[in-house]
DNA sequence: ATCCCAAATTTTGCATTCAAAAATGTAAAA
DNA sequence: TTTTACATTTTTGAATGCAAAATTTGGGAT
């Protein structure tokens, strides 16, 4: 078993949720479900919690990290600001064929929205915002972005939506991808900020911060 | 000895250059330099991996990092966009004691430049880039700040200046201070951003395309 | 019944060990 | 002499073992 792999399966794992924020990850079990000893294990914990994905704390384990308020404004922030710069690059870089696959995304997303399924919704959503990243052409801020929007991928992708704030996203959207086609970087930049900035106040109002895995048990029951 | 301890300690050899970018990483070596066994050690370096200065290749060892020309042109704008929004934020939430601090370490970076002292002018020069990223208040971002500045601290604080460059440099930090006094958030980032795309170009054309290991060691011998 | 402290158990962190893959060295053939 | 096939050595990746730390459990005192 790759190391890579491992990783990769730990962090689906915990971007599913099925390890709650907060809960503790339980070594031995993972060890059993992925057919791997303690070491490569506590490797790719070690990594993930690196990415801040994992909250080592000495001698007493590892758990799934929790985000606070806090914790939410701030990557967002970056968020929003790695955005913008993929936004201003890809208009630089961007040729007609990689705007025509975003267009097509963006057809395609409108479509889900009118069916009103918020969860293919969102996916579309997801691949435009990466595409214009990689759009960029710069592997290190698409290294960056991955890392950030992991954390808050849930909060993001996760919350529900009033049809009036769905509407506005939609329309971002349709400026964000009209920019794009005119090459306009400064207002793709501009415009890519505030949609994520609305994205933000949405998910902070819903009172998104991540709750302890005791609470969500509770909560559950 | 603490995990965080090794990570911390290999990177220091690595930034310092004591294993050259390119150059296989001597695990056994380390092991006996550190105290430590190869479990931790690799657990290191899985660490670093993530982090970007270390290459791990399956079944053949891992390499310090080697940065080209492409890889050094994509973190400098990442960094780039990381100080711009730095700077922004900085201006919204700085406190005038903040400040202060700040013009201090500009006037002793200043003292330093018109001793002609590069090394201690750097220290300075870094000093001040990293107080402007803290005062954004946002750790999630002075995190990444530090990652991607870590990659590119050699070639950003280790090539020779020209005179005139060295001027120019100062007469933008300069600029830099006064947007931060007037707190004006979109000056502030404009400068950051020229400041660092002048930064970059001086790299790049000095050549600091980090080279092989084998031919640094060609070119010692 | 509750609280507190000590013993037992579990869990963690690291060292050691083991198997597999790659690198190296050697010898024979062209 | 050069090249190629093979055996040996080295190195890597992962499993296991062991000591220390933390958590849990049980018993006794209040």
């Amino acid at each position: 078993m790759l190391h890579e792999e491992v990783v990769g399966r730990i962090r689906a794992i915990l971007l599913d949720g099925e390890i709650p924020p907060g809960a503790r990850i339980p070594e031995r079990e993972l060890c059993d479900r992925l057919q791997i000893s303690r070491t490569p294990l506590r490797e790719a914990l070690k990594v993930l919690a690196a990415e801040g994905l994992v909250q080592l704390l000495p001698h007493r384990g590892s758990r799934a990290a929790k985000l606070t308020d806090k914790d939410m404004r701030d990557l967002f922030e970056v968020c929003q600001g790695l955005e913008a710069l993929a936004g201003e690059l890809a208009c630089e870089r961007i040729n007609d064929a990689e705007i025509g696959e975003i267009a097509a995304a963006h057809a395609d997303m409108v479509q889900r929205y009118r069916e009103g399924d918020l969860i293919q919704y969102y996916r579309g959503n997801r691949a435009i915002h990466e595409a214009i990243v990689a759009a960029a052409g710069n592997p290190a801020l698409t290294g960056l972005y991955a890392s950030v929007t992991a954390r808050i991928r849930r909060a993001r992708y996760v919350t529900p939506m009033t049809p009036q704030r769905w509407a506005f996203a939609v329309k971002e959207h349709e400026a964000i991808l009209n920019a794009l086609q005119r090459r306009d970087g400064a207002g793709l930049s501009h415009i890519l900020r505030a949609h994520l900035r609305h994205k933000r106040e949405e998910v902070l109002q819903a009172g998104f911060a991540e709750t302890e895995a005791s609470d969500l048990a509770l909560r559950i029951a």
